[in-house]
DNA sequence: CTTTAAAGATACCGATCGGTATCTTTGTGT
DNA sequence: ACACAAAGATACCGATCGGTATCTTTAAAG
C-alpha cells in the first residue's frame, strides 16, 4: 500500500483494515508510522533485488546480464514485481528533506542498483566481453535513468510501449560498447 | 507546495499559512482542494512548457532544437525551473486510479511534451537536418525517459551529475541521426 | 455619500490522523 | 495445570484533515 497509494497516503487505518489487525497489534511491532515505512522500503528493496539478482545470475556473459536487466524492466507495468511500480522511483520523489531517514535509503537504493550495473560492466571489460575504455559510471546512470523514466511513462499510460522503447535503445547502446 | 510536497501530503492550512489567507478566502476562489491540485498542475504545466518553448525558439535547427532541451534539464536540480522539480513526474508517480482527474492531465502533459519533440524531430527531416527513416516516436520516448530518470537520480541525489552525463548520451544519440 | 456585490475572516463541523494506556487473549515452557 | 510473557483488542487522546455557514471588510459604481 506504501508503494502504490504513497507513504503519506497510506494511513494506519487503511492498514488495519487491509491486515484486520488492530493499532495496537502493529505499535507493538513498529514504534511508528516512519519506522514501519522504513522497514517497508528495505522489504520492498530487498525483495527488487532478490528478483533482479536471479535474473542477472541465470546469464554469462556481461551482455547478457544486461540483456537480461533490459528485459527483466520491459513487463514492468504489465505484470509488475511488486504492486505500484520501482519502489525506487516511487520513494525518490516522494521523499522530501522532512523525512531524512527515508531520503538516506532511497539514496542507498539508488547506489546498489548503480553499483549492481556497475559491477557487471566491469567484468564484462575483465573477460574481454566490452570495450576497455568505457565510462562506467555513465553507462550506468543512463541505463538507470533510461528505465526509471521510462517505468514512469509507461505506468502513466497503463501500458509496456514506452519502456519496450527504451530497453530497445539501451539494447542498442550496448552493442556499441560490445566485442 | 503541491510540487514540493506533494499534493496529499499538503494540506489547505498548510497554505493558508503560507499565503496568509484564511480557508474562507480560498474556498470562495476554488470549490474543493482537489479543483485547486486541477488549477496548480495546469498552471505548472504551462509555466514549464513557456519556459521549453522559449529556448526551443531561440534555436533555428532541430539538432539545435533539441540540444537547447537537454541542456535546459542539464541544470534543473541546481537551478530549478518550478521549485520540487518536473511536475509531470511528481503527478505521475503520485497519482494513483483514486485521482482520475489529474491523472488525465498527467498524460496530456506527457502527450504535450511528446510532441513537442516529435515536430521538431519532423522539421528536423523536412529541412534535411535529420535522417529521413527515423522513429520519432521511439526518439521522443528514448529523449523524455532519459531525462525524467535523470532528473529523479539527480534530485535524489541533490547534484546536476546524473542528469549532465543522461544529457550527454542524448547529445551523442543525437549525431547518429544528424545529417 | 450611499449602495451593493465580491472578497475575506471567523468559528465551527464531523471525520480521520498518528499514537497510547490498558485490558484480554494466546501460546509456550515447566 | 499453571505461570508468564508476548500478541492483540479496545477505547480513547489531542491534533489536524477538508469543508462550510455566517459574519465583516473592501472596493467600485451610481
Amino acid at each position: 500500500m506504501f508503494n502504490t497509494q504513497g507513504y503519506k497516503a497510506t494511513s494506519i487505518s487503511d492498514i488495519t483494515k487491509a491486515t484486520g489487525l488492530t493499532k495496537g497489534a502493529i505499535y507493538r511491532h513498529f514504534e511508528s508510522k516512519a519506522v514501519l515505512e522504513m522497514e517497508t522500503l528495505s522489504h520492498l528493496s530487498a525483495q527488487m533485488f532478490s528478483y533482479l539478482r536471479v535474473k542477472i545470475k541465470e546469464e554469462r556473459t556481461a551482455p547478457e546480464k544486461l540483456r537480461a536487466i533490459f528485459n527483466f524492466f520491459e513487463t514492468y507495468v504489465s505484470k509488475p514485481p511488486v504492486k505500484g511500480g520501482c519502489p525506487l522511483l516511487n520513494v525518490a520523489i516522494e521523499v522530501d528533506d522532512a523525512h531524512p531517514a527515508l531520503r538516506k535509503r532511497a539514496v542507498l537504493m539508488l547506489d546498489m542498483f548503480k553499483d549492481a550495473i556497475i559491477t557487471i560492466l566491469n567484468n564484462g571489460v575483465k573477460y574481454n566481453q566490452l570495450k576497455a575504455d568505457i565510462d562506467k559510471e555513465y553507462y550506468a546512470t543512463v541505463i538507470i535513468a533510461g528505465l526509471e523514466g521510462a517505468i514512469m511513462m509507461s505506468k502513466l499510460r497503463g501500458n509496456d510501449d514506452d519502456i519496450v522503447r527504451v530497453a530497445k535503445h539501451l539494447t542498442q547502446m550496448l552493442k556499441e560498447i560490445e566485442l
